[in-house]
RNA sequence: GCCCCUGUAGCUCAAUGGAUAGAGUAAGUCUCUUCUAAGGACCUGAUGCAGGUUCGAUUCCUGCCAGGGGCACCA
């Protein structure tokens, strides 16, 4: 059957005589006004005339109940009920599959996200990948693309020289994951200081690029006591990742890419560095360093060859932060100049804001001035349970919620300012809120014994009513609108309007008290409906609904 | 110095060319013998500055001011 608002348009367009692309459909902000309203007249720079003449030619359709024309040329359109009353039925019927659509089908969608640091604590920087990641996997996977997620570790590279560097001079065989954190900062530290430092750290790296067995003993036990810190988190989250390819599984891929580079004269020798030059750019991306040791970038282009290679993707995204805008941007531009990315893929940075500490400053991990991931989420989880969730497993998906959802909330390119206790809100437009919402419309539900049941067309909805079912029909376009702008905090605005609309409806109206059994009929759809809504969108957004709270 | 992002209510954020700029929070007043008060109702309060494009600008362009991030051998 498709949208209403594609079906709404090429009516709209029939009627104009133009192509329903040149135009557009939007919500009024003023609800009075109608469902729905179309600039078209303004287009054709025709005016109210115009706009009065294609109003008159639209009135008859089936999905609508009223037009009429205002301002300079709007015309706005009030939807028929039976447009409403088959919203619910869909949703009802198709339950967790209402608001997916299959505008991927066919094409393939990898995601770049998460990659938190071996060696170093699971930060809360690396959070808003993971969640944001997970949620714009989620919304393509809802749009019909195969979805490939990878979590791209960063298990390789010149921190490793430092840290090996620190560990033999420890003379210990056996450190945990602060441990190792402490000496990556206490080298930062000695090495102000000692320029001499950076030497002997770059010389371990390049021992481990060549396979020195006393180097590669002590990387492995770093990577697997970082590992079981960070599964503890994703568990927490409940956040699983396709693939774990980390950058160190590109090391052998890293000497073709370099032969490649070299050959086709894409890389230049500079400095004793095999550099690419992109134009537009002052500095270069480094491939090979002087000393013969590989960088990020050069792991970044064997990867893009990789997933060439192996998947063959449409589109690839990096939700990684904005502070590696300039990398990537240069990384993109070298890789299509190796001809590691076909022309018609889209490779996208999300550039997503940081947290900031509270002086306004970002958070380093060399000066050791970080927040803790873990604490962040245990403090959470005893804030929820403070405030009644009677079991551990109720409490982690409250608070987990809460992070989740107020990190969502925000438009991806922001900086978010770190506040705990704003962080971890549990009222007003928040994670709970939803989760609650959604545990009202399922108490209702299963207090009712009865089964799903059917709705009269002709029902008369009172304000309340009508003001969900004004809302809750849209959430097809927010999940489209999302996905393509790659905004998950365009569905938690939509998630959390339609909740206040349902609570307004709920405090005013008995669902399964009134006399009326057809009112009572017509309110338990309405709260199945809405129900189903929430869940799914929760869904996406990685936040479980909750049966009870 | 150059490049990127941001500037909206006291505070934290929405709204990427439309009509009366939305929430949350904080302050105040109501609201549980009724399906969950983590709720609901009421009440204050905002587009950094200056130009430009447009029928129409928080949104696009230019300049300025302020904050953040980045600028080859870190990732």
């Amino acid at each position: 059957m498709g949208l209403v608002r594609d079906r709404l348009l090429s009516v709209i367009a029939d009627a104009a005589g133009i192509e329903s692309d040149k135009i557009k459909i939007e919500h009024p902000e003023v609800e009075e006004y109608g469902d729905y309203s179309t600039n078209v007249a303004l287009i054709v720079k025709g005016g109210r005339q115009v706009a009065e003449e294609i109003a008159a030619k639209i009135k008859s359709d089936d999905l609508i109940e009223q037009v009429n024309v205002a301002g300079p040329g709007f015309i706005n359109i009030k939807l028929n009920q039976k447009v409403f009353i088959d919203t619910l039925i869909d949703i009802n019927t198709q339950k967790d599959w209402f608001g997916d659509n299959q505008t991927g089908a066919g094409k393939t969608f990898v995601i770049d996200y998460s990659a938190p640091n071996i060696a170093k604590q699971f930060g809360i920087g690396h959070l808003r990948s993971t969640i944001i990641g997970q949620a714009i996997y989620n919304l393509y996977k809802s749009s019909g693309y195969k979805t490939i997620g990878d979590n791209h570790l960063g298990d390789w590279g010149t921190q490793f020289g430092k840290l090996l560097y620190m560990i033999d001079k420890s003379g210990q065989k056996t450190y945990d994951l602060e441990q190792l954190e402490k000496w990556y900062v206490e080298f930062h530290k000695a090495a102000e200081t000692d320029k001499a430092l950076e030497e002997e750290a770059r010389k371990w790296f390049v021992r481990l690029e060549n396979g020195d067995a006393q180097a590669r003993e002590m990387w492995k036990k770093c990577v697997e006591v970082s590992m079981a810190e960070f599964e503890k988190i994703y568990d927490l989250l409940g956040v699983k990742i396709d693939y774990v390819y980390g950058e160190s599984f590109y090391e052998e891929m890293m000497k073709d890419v370099i032969e490649e580079a070299k050959k086709s004269g894409v890389a230049k020798l500079s400095d004793g560095a095999w550099v690419i030059e992109v134009a537009g750019f002052e500095t270069p991306l480094m491939l090979l360093k002087s000393d013969g040791g590989t960088t990020y970038a050069t792991r970044d282009l064997a990867t893009l060859k990789f997933r060439r290679d192996t998947w063959n993707p449409d589109v690839v995204v990096y939700e990684v932060g904005a502070e590696q805008e300039l990398h990537f941007r240069q990384l993109f531009a070298a890789a299509s100049m190796l001809g590691y990315v076909k022309p018609e893929t889209k490779l996208v940075h999300t550039k997503h804001g940081l947290y900031l500490g509270t002086d306004g400053k970002k958070f380093r991990t060399r000066g050791g001035n970080t927040v803790k991931l873990m604490e962040v989420l245990e403090e959470a989880i005893e804030k929820a349970k403070e405030l009644g969730c009677k079991d551990e497993k109720l409490a982690t998906k409250v608070g987990v919620g809460a992070i989740k959802y107020f990190d969502l909330l925000h438009n991806i390119q922001n900086n978010i300012v770190f506040d705990w206790s704003k962080v971890m809100a549990l009222d007003g437009n928040s994670g709970p809120y939803l989760q609650y919402t959604y545990a009202r419309t399922q108490s209702v539900i299963n207090k009712s014994k009865a089964e799903k049941s059917d709705l009269l067309p002709n029902y008369k909805t009172n304000k309340e009513e009508q003001s969900v079912l004004r809302w809750i029909y849209r959430y097809p376009e927010v999940m489209e609108e999302a996905t393509i702008r790659l905004a998950p905090n365009l569905l938690c605005n939509f998630l959390h309007e339609l909740a206040q609309r349902f609570n307004t409806f709920y405090n005013q109206h008995s669902i399964l008290g009134d006399k009326d059994e057809e009112t009572v009929n017509f309110r338990l759809e309405l709260t199945r409906a809405v129900g189903q809504v929430l869940k799914n969108g929760l869904g996406i957004l990685g936040i479980e609904a909750v049966e009870k709270m």
